[in-house]
DNA sequence: CGAGAACTTGATTCAACTCAACACTGGTGG
DNA sequence: CCACCAGTGTTGAGTTGAATCAAGTTCTCG
């Protein structure tokens, strides 16, 4: 299977993202060093690590995790297509969090050392990095106070509800199911709940006739309800830069 | 009084931020609009709206925070001297959360018409940015993890530990002392606790002589045992750069 | 001196956790 | 080919950490 050219990139048309120029287009291009594939389990960063290698999903899913002392673990999100991993890296010493592989993925490749040329050669893709680590600080203030003040049937009906629209974003979806090649460990994990506890309410969500998750596929039932319980404005459309 | 040149800026020498290049600071004197006074209970920024200002903190302390639907609120982040604050303004379309002066608060001000500028002609700066940014991300990964997976009294130890060193690295400490200008309501809100339970968690702190806040001075006891409790590498120093 | 904020403390309740089985699946090797 | 096993999901019973409710107390400030 060859690389493709940022040119052709089947991400970059999505509604999800920004639009890009064209001279951005041939940076990108001469920045990508390549791509890689990553078997499903794959870790991709270790916390605590440098890394050499910075990477953009072209397809797959994967999560962020920290682990602590005591052996549990935080989620602290999931990986979508689009999605730049590394920016702790390339701008941090090292990596903060974890990055596995949940799914088979396909990577586009970056190198660190080159990083720096963003800065003084293309304000607009530097830029475009800063903007990234902005989303994701909202994302995180998102998550932060799902899991601090919410229920558990509110925090489950967060993120289903917002891996969905994220989902659509990324014109994975269809009627009104998508992947989610999660277990409900890991969803457990990013809110703080007990997997037990989680799959009790997972049952809630279906019997209600609301959202009901097997295996690995989402379906919506009730959307606005969805909205509801969760919280999240249903009209904030962020559409974010792509690296 | 009058406004403080970045020359002198008393902030730029602490332990906690990366030195700068005097071109940097050549820069920043003249990327610096003016400055700012804030009285305590101050609103700096809105969730949700756009702003024309951004700020670096020259002295006083603040919180970040969102308000819920239901009348709830999530503590972001405590704000302290050298804290950008606006960044989300200055890259997104709006803050997605508020910040309140807690204090009485010395504010650096820049315009946010100004940051590209900065993207365009100081790599350097740019990379600042970017880099702040990164750190804010890691915070609240950090704040994620406490929230998500540590009981009471660790999510209490790892928030005073974690102030006072950042007190430390400000020269705000004292003996084992720092100021600590918040109140209990606000550490609930930031841990996902009960004002009751955080109350009876600190005086349990005080009891196995841990730690003691009280009238807004937080004296530490024991900061080995603090340390272990919270779970924070104590030799992972962050420098942060300044702007 | 009175009123409002913040802080304390004890009693009760409840949401979420742990423990303990059990069911279903796909993969492996005898 | 089937038996076994490991990983994941499901369900019920009992426990517990933290929430809520309800009174104080202390402090500040007009």
């Amino acid at each position: 299977m060859s690389t493709i050219s940022c040119d052709n990139c089947p991400l970059r048309r999505k509604d999800g993202f920004l639009p890009f120029k064209s001279e951005e287009v041939a940076f990108m291009n001469r920045f990508k060093t390549g791509e890689m594939v990553a078997d499903s389990g794959t870790q991709l960063f270790m916390e605590g690590a440098r890394a050499a290698q910075l990477f953009t999903v072209l397809s797959g899913m994967g999560i962020r995790y920290k682990t602590l002392e005591n052996g549990r673990r935080q989620v602290i999100g999931f990986v979508t297509p689009g999605d730049f991993i590394g920016l702790q890296a390339s701008v941090l010493d090292a990596m903060c969090h974890s990055v596995e592989a949940t799914t088979p993925m396909r990577l586009c490749v970056f190198n660190r050392s080159r990083v720096f040329e963003l800065f003084q050669n293309q304000p607009e893709r530097a830029f475009a990095l800063t903007h990234i680590a902005a989303v994701e600080e909202h994302f995180l203030g998102d998550a932060l106070t799902t899991v601090g003040q919410r229920g558990a049937l509110e925090k489950i009906g967060w993120s289903l509800h917002r891996f969905y629209r994220r989902a659509r974003s990324l014109d994975l979806h269809k009627d009104n199911t998508c992947p989610l090649p999660f277990r409900q460990q890991d969803l457990a994990d990013a809110l703080g709940l007990s997997l037990v506890h989680t799959n009790k309410t997972l049952a809630k969500l279906k019997d209600r006739k609301i959202a009901h998750w097997s295996n690995g596929i989402l379906r919506i039932l009730d959307e606005k309800a969805l909205a509801e319980l969760s919280g999240i404005d249903p009209d904030n459309i962020h559409q974010r830069p792509l690296i």
